[in-house]
DNA sequence: TCATGACTAACTGTT
DNA sequence: TTAGTCATGA
């Protein structure tokens, strides 16, 4: 209509698609740097525009970070509009706030972190005197929140026949359930099966919510779980202005119970739905682009797109290889220190990411060491720290009394001579009586068993806990003052000399700012959620942001850091250049993610979100030996570096040390391999041998050739060229996988990852023989199945 | 009851 | 490497 609308003007096609959609479901397929965040803000506008009044709106991200930045742009587009903008889970927390009373929860409920929640989970274990030999509650804790996310009650878990974990969860589910709820506490999963739950079993709420929410946004749709998803439906019944935004290709939380068909099947869902794709990446260049689409085709699991951009062709990738991981990370450093020092680059150009946390320690040491200054964007953190627990431990049971962790965290804390044996007396005596443990130690005189030096300091310590009950409604930084001055916390720290005490000193201080920036905030207008349920206390509010807010929220794209961070948390994120380290079989995809398929795909997908981050500069990395786990391992070039263009891609040779490398090559007893790629090993097809083992359907035995299937062509030509190469090069300095010592037949063993100089990293599936006529059936990760004489075999191993 | 030191098992990823 | 558990002795 209006040809110049400042909302539309600066939009393609495709995003004015989508913005300008309003009534009716509505999927946006949005690759990687396509404007989403952009369209879905516009939208909202949009629909604040045509006059939807902005309390029918709700926005959900998962992220504190999204959700903050997405109010933000709203706030800039649409002034003064207050739209609920939420993460899922804060919005249920809100939600179960006000409907406590459905869900058998009191409405200051408290919200237990994992290692709380796992002590509870424990605790329900140990009373219920299970043998808990054979597992380890990690597991259970698993399968129990994967039944939550399941929305499967402990009432209606089944343990399934020949599954001794399953009938274990069956006992305890339901006993650490119960815990819980006496506590009045929730754990996360349950902050969405609860709202999912009363959706489901209350008409009467469902309508009203669903009359209320009348137009729905979610962020990252591809990365739901079931919870997630009965709510949104139950919310898109009568009024079905669901738009979802997502990428199948991003979707990287598998194993928090998302799943990948909810996106998939949208079309299936909500047959109405309006398609957009947003195919246009405005982030990377073409060269980065490319490497990052040739990955993903691998995939099978997806929706096909294609992208495109008009960004210049940019510089190519660069493949490094470096000796080890820790010249790895002191020649990034050297490298950003030297960009920075010539003015060509800011330090928060660069982000350095990686698979798992434990590789940050290496680049913080040489970022530290060249002198370039870094964020380290982690998980938690801060809350999780004892200090910090403690003293909010107080905070939580003077908001909730009934809260069992937070006494047993802190009828001790400072030690006040309330010992295991005096504890153990209180906990009986509770479930004996199915009271609270604050109730029991306020009866502590009638409780069998305890001394009256144990009754007496119990004592003080409800009157403590009385005390600080008076303050409920006081400020946050009076609280938690109060409850450091009577509690004496900071003594014992004051008198130490321990860096680790005086550490902790600090970061008590940093909670009293912290608490003291509350204060400013609440007291002045409260520009987040205006229409949501608020909770009933300031105490409240600043609980729910400890339990809800992480660390990864902290990020700060001002400052001029560098930032490292886990490809996890770099969804959503850009930058100028990116360094992705660890390449490495293993690390990338995770070794606990090689046995199928699915999580294979997960994995890459998550190298791919990592490369899309790039918009000019991407170096792609691995070492030949990783410390890991204080030991020093082989490492191999990770699969998916077959599955990249590499004929496009810089390969760098790192300046290594030679003699350490020989050094390696003499350790392993066997003869040097000839370098002549010969086919002298045995190549046929295999499909005895292995018993039970799953075949991979593109593994069929039809492969006389070296083409399984188009797909795979493409790699093992790739492998192959590089392979041809290095020979042309006369020099065994570029490729990891034609440098690995070979070992002599009978050092294979069963499960072992191997690589093969033109097919690529394989694993062994199967072994027979031994001495010279050992043979070893492998799979590879291209190229299907095949077996080998070993003694003749170019195969090399892989780590251990 | 608590501090100390030895031992050991874990290290994906996050609301 | 390290956090977390366990055993020991004061």
């Amino acid at each position: 209509m209006a040809p110049f609308d400042p909302l539309l003007e600066s939009l393609n096609q495709a995003q004015c698609e989508a913005v300008r959609h309003q009534e009716g479901p509505l999927l946006t397929l949005a690759g990687p740097g396509s404007g989403k965040t952009r369209v879905v803000t516009h939208r909202v506008a949009h629909l604040l525009r045509s006059g939807i009044p902005a309390r029918q709106i709700l926005a959900l991200t998962f992220t504190n970070k999204a959700s903050s930045e997405m109010r933000t742009r709203i706030e800039e587009l649409a002034p003064g509009q207050r739209v609920w903008v939420s993460t899922f889970h804060r919005f249920g927390a809100r939600l179960i706030r006000q409907y406590a009373d459905y869900v058998g929860l009191t409405p200051n409920f408290t919200i237990y972190d994992t290692s709380d929640a796992r002590k509870t989970l424990r605790r329900a274990i140990d009373e219920a005197d299970i043998d808990t030999y054979h597992y380890k509650p990690e597991q259970v804790a698993a399968a129990i929140s994967t039944a939550k996310s399941r929305l499967v009650t402990p009432d209606k878990y089944q343990p399934r026949t020949g599954s001794p974990l399953s009938q274990l969860v069956a006992e305890i589910y339901p006993l650490y359930q119960k815990r819980l709820q006496s506590s009045s506490a929730v754990d996360f999963d349950d902050l969405l099966l609860y709202i999912a739950l009363l959706l489901y079993q209350n008409a009467e709420i469902r309508a009203t919510l669903d009359d209320r929410f009348r137009y729905i946004l979610v962020d990252e749709y591809q990365d739901t779980n079931h919870a997630q998803y009965v709510i949104l439906r139950a919310l898109s019944v009568d009024h079905p202005n669901l738009a979802v935004t997502g990428d199948p290709d991003q979707s990287i939380y598998g194993w928090r119970g998302a799943n990948i068909q909810n996106i998939l099947q949208f079309e299936t869902d909500y047959p109405d739905v309006r398609i957009v794709r947003l195919e246009k990446n405005y982030r990377s260049s073409k060269c980065i682009l490319r490497v990052a689409d040739r990955l993903i085709s691998y995939n099978r699991q997806r929706k096909k797109k294609s992208l495109f951009t008009d960004n210049d062709e940019g510089l190519p990738v660069r493949l490094v290889e470096y000796a080890n991981g820790e010249k790895e990370a002191q020649k990034i450093a050297d490298h950003i220190a030297q960009e920075v020092a010539s003015g060509q680059r800011r330090a928060s150009d660069f982000a350095i990411m990686y698979r798992i946390n434990a590789l940050s320690r290496g680049l913080e040491r040489a970022l530290h060491t060249a002198g370039v200054p870094y964020q380290l964007v982690r998980g938690l953190e801060f809350y999780q720290r004892k200090e910090i627990k403690d003293v909010l431990g107080y905070c939580q049971l003077v908001n909730n009394p009934r809260d069992d962790q937070a006494v047993l965290r802190t009828i001790n804390t400072p030690v006040r001579g309330i010992g295991r044996k005096s504890i153990d007396c209180l906990t009986r005596h509770a479930t004996r009586y199915a009271i609270s443990l604050l109730t029991a130690a306020r009866e502590a005189v009638q409780v069998d068993g305890l001394k009256p030096r144990a009754m007496k300091k119990i004592g003080q310590y409800v009157e403590l806990v009385d005390r600080l009950s008076h303050l409920a409604d006081a400020p946050m930084e009076e609280i938690l003052g109060t409850i450091l001055e009577e509690t004496a916390y900071c003594e014992h720290l004051e008198l130490s000399n321990s860096e680790e005490d005086l550490n902790r000193l600090a970061n008590i201080e940093e909670l009293l700012t912290d608490a003291r920036q509350f204060d400013e905030r609440f007291d002045g207008e409260r520009p987040e959620d205006p229409n949501a349920p608020a909770p009933s206390s300031r105490l409240e509010a600043y609980l729910e942001d400890a339990w809800l807010v992480s660390d990864t929220d902290q990020w700060d794209a001002e400052t001029d850091q560098v930032t490292l961070l886990t490809l996890h948390a770099s969804k959503g994120l850009e930058f100028p250049v990116v360094f992705l380290i660890a390449m490495e079989q293993g690390i990338l995809p995770h070794e606990r993610s090689n046995s199928d398929d699915t999580q294979l795909e997960e994995e890459r997908r998550l190298a791919f979100v990592g490369i899309t981050r790039a918009e000019q500069q991407l170096q792609i990395s691995y070492a030949m030996h990783r410390d890991f786990r204080g030991q020093r391992r082989n490492a191999v070039p990770s699969s998916f570096l077959f599955e990249m263009p590499r004929e496009e891609m810089e390969r760098v040779s790192s300046t290594y040390d030679n003699a350490s490398w020989n050094e390696d090559w003499e350790q392993a007893d066997a003869p040097l391999e000839d370098p002549t790629l010969d086919d002298s090993f045995e190549l046929e097809p295999s499909y005895d041998e292995h018993d039970g083992i799953d075949e991979d359907p593109a593994a069929s035995p039809s492969t006389h050739g070296n083409h399984p299937s188009p797909t795979h062509a493409q790699s093992i030509t790739t492998a192959a060229r590089l392979a041809e190469k290095d020979q042309e090069q006369g020099q065994a300095t570029t490729a990891a996988s034609s440098l690995r010592p070979q070992l002599s037949p009978n050092q294979f063993k069963q499960g072992m990852a191997v690589v093969h100089p033109e097919l690529g990293p394989g694993k062994i599936v199967a072994l027979s023989g031994s001495g010279r006529n050992r043979r070893a059936t492998v799979r590879f990760v291209t190229a299907g199945q095949r077996r080998y004489v070993l003694a003749h075999s170019p195969l090399r191993p892989v780590g251990v």
